[in-house]
DNA sequence: GCCGTTTTCGGCCCGACTGTTTTCAGTCG
């Protein structure tokens, strides 16, 4: 949970220090926030078991981030953080949200015309005060209301990313309390919902006011909202809310699937219920004023005639015919996937990917996986040093040599090769034809011109996929949740060419893109597009990802035949033929 | 402020695009 918050404290810094005009130093800021929060340990055992020392083994920390950490821990502050939110009292992580907006822009705004928040901006914008500035003009400032009107849309909602680890940590400490029999994550968490409102936990016990007293004394705790006899409420200091429901065992199972949701789920449920001459509640399924059942999800909804639905089906978006037709899909599950597909590694650069083909691959063999991809980005992104014709070659040398080893070592794993090629304007690929033939596949994804006219984007993504060595599309729909609209395209258009040339569409497990989406990896399965679910890897740390993915797909409805990577390897290379 | 097999100082990602300019700063990826 320290580990968020430092996070964001030293994202900040890297704002402030961006804002002053320094160099190099916001980058550092920003690796160690990254590294921090990529970490699967609390910052605060690590100091505690080996002080500073330990600290410094942390990928992107050094001595003066060392330093601010162990102040952070403590004193709960930071007192060169503390200096610079003195000297810029502006919410900079908040404006430079707004497309366009950096924290230069932001700097003299604020300078110019006190502007410290969205509100103010908002205000100056309309104003036409913006427009008039040196430096500014019609069309800034016109574009400064779309990317207000833009965040608007997804207020007050967190990534799924950032709120499950912390979610889990809560869930874990609370499992550790004697008093707590049963626990569980509930609401849009638990249904893994792209983005996160707040977080419902629902606990089992016979001392409710134990379990209560603790959960809002714990550490991370900003704000308590409320506290009865068998809920609470708090803040904590990322920005999110909790609520905590202590309820009795024999209810255990009907409350779970109340408060898991959705709200529409619920209601059709309910109103099954009511056919059958019953009543479903939170508290249990009852007839009459007897209880029948309530212990477990199961047996709720095996009483109303129901198969048990996954939660991240519970939108209902059809599962409840789907349920009572016994038609449910058998979704793909989290342990299905046998390798990842879309890793970025530091071959032949220093920025790009953090670790080495070596280092990626024992990470993914940690994962359990059967294989590994590596994909490095080509040469037409030179700003993550993408890799050209003669690179690629190099490294597929590299990665026959890692496989000859492995096979000496009599390890069971293979390292696959193939590149994240860029899609150009007209839709032909940054590296030769003849070089892409040797890779074992090929990934293709628009990194450039991304608001093109949606006629000519869905012609450059069509060419792509015609291209017989192009063999999955990455991040096909291009979004940043929250920050950045889809491409303009004709998805159903995309989709027809997809499945004709057998082009696989990638779902992207990063947090922030989670791309493709929930609906079109259904209208992908119904098409008979084949999917891969891919972390986008550029850290090992993030291999872990996948499961927002796979999660994604889950909600997508997809099985796992319609993921490839759920294939051993014989069979993926074979796809790929 | 971090890092390291060209290492304890001197590098550190940099080109395209946009909107503002009249030769460029800021933002993005």
């Amino acid at each position: 949970m320290k580990n968020q918050e430092l996070a964001k404290i030293f994202n900040d810094m890297a704002r402030f220090l961006e804002a002053e005009g320094v160099a190099f130093k916001p980058y550092a800021y920003e690796r160690a926030a990254l590294s921090l929060e990529a970490l699967n340990k609390d910052v605060a055992e690590i100091y505690r078991d080996g002080g500073t020392k330990a600290l410094l083994q942390i990928p992107g920390v050094g001595k003066a981030i060392a330093d601010h950490i162990e102040e952070y821990l403590k004193t709960g502050k930071i007192k060169h953080y503390e200096d610079y939110k003195k000297k810029f009292p502006l919410k900079l992580d908040e404006l430079v949200k707004v497309e366009g907006m950096g924290v230069k822009k932001a700097k003299i705004l604020y300078q110019k015309l006190g502007i410290k928040d969205l509100k103010d901006l908002e205000k100056a914008a309309k104003g036409h005060k913006i427009a008039p500035l040196f430096g500014f003009g019609e069309k800034t400032e016109k574009n400064i209301l779309q990317g207000l009107e833009f965040l608007k849309r997804d207020k007050g909602r967190f990534l799924l990313g950032q709120i499950l680890p912390t979610a889990r940590i809560i869930e874990q400490r609370l499992k550790g309390l004697k008093e707590v029999e049963q626990i569980s994550i509930a609401g849009s968490v638990r249904r893994r919902k792209e983005t996160i409102g707040d977080v419902d936990i629902l606990v089992v016990s016979k001392k409710p006011a134990e379990v209560m007293d603790f959960f809002v004394k714990m550490d991370g705790v900003e704000k308590i909202w409320g506290k009865g006899g068998t809920k609470a409420s708090i803040r904590m200091k990322e920005g999110f809310d909790i609520d905590l429901r202590v309820v009795p065992k024999k209810s255990y199972g009907s409350a779970l699937q109340y408060f898991t949701g959705n709200k529409e789920h619920n209601i059709i449920t309910r109103k099954i219920a009511i056919e059958k001459g019953l009543k479903l509640s939170e508290y249990g399924i009852f007839r009459g004023k007897k209880i029948i059942v309530g212990k477990t999800e199961e047996e709720v909804y095996k009483a109303i005639g129901l198969p048990y639905i996954e939660p991240e089906l519970r939108e209902n978006e059809g599962e409840i015919e789907a349920a009572l037709n016994n038609q449910l899909p058998k979704i793909v599950g989290y342990k299905d996937i046998k390798g990842d597909l879309h890793c970025h590694t530091s071959f032949e650069a220093k920025s790009h990917g953090r670790n080495s083909m070596e280092e990626m691959a024992k990470a993914a063999m940690n994962m359990g996986y059967e294989y590994i991809g590596i994909s490095d980005h080509t040469k037409f992104l030179r700003i993550e040093s993408g890799l050209d014709e003669k690179q690629l070659l190099k490294q597929h040398e590299a990665i026959k040599k890692i496989n000859d080893k492995f096979k000496n070592q009599s390890i069971n794993f293979k390292v696959l090769h193939g590149c994240e090629s860029n899609i150009l304007d007209d839709g032909s690929i940054d590296i030769k034809d003849k070089v892409l033939e040797k890779l074992d596949y090929v990934i293709a994804g628009v990194h450039s011109n991304m608001k093109m006219e949606k006629k000519e984007m869905t012609q450059r993504i069509i060419r792509a996929m015609q291209n017989p060595n192009v063999d999955i599309i990455s991040h096909p729909t291009g979004r940043l949740i929250g920050r950045r609209d889809e491409y303009q395209m004709d998805f159903d258009k995309i989709l027809e060419v997809a499945r004709k040339t057998g082009t696989i569409l990638e779902i992207n497990s990063s947090p922030d893109r989670l791309d493709l989406r929930d609906l079109y990896i259904r209208r992908a399965k119904n098409q008979g597009v084949k999917m891969i679910i891919d972390t986008d890897s550029h850290q090992k740390e993030q291999m872990g990802q996948i499961e927002y993915g796979i999660a994604q797909a889950r909600r997508g409805w997809a099985e796992k035949e319609d993921i490839i990577n759920t294939n051993s390897v014989e069979k993926l290379l074979e796809y790929f033929h």
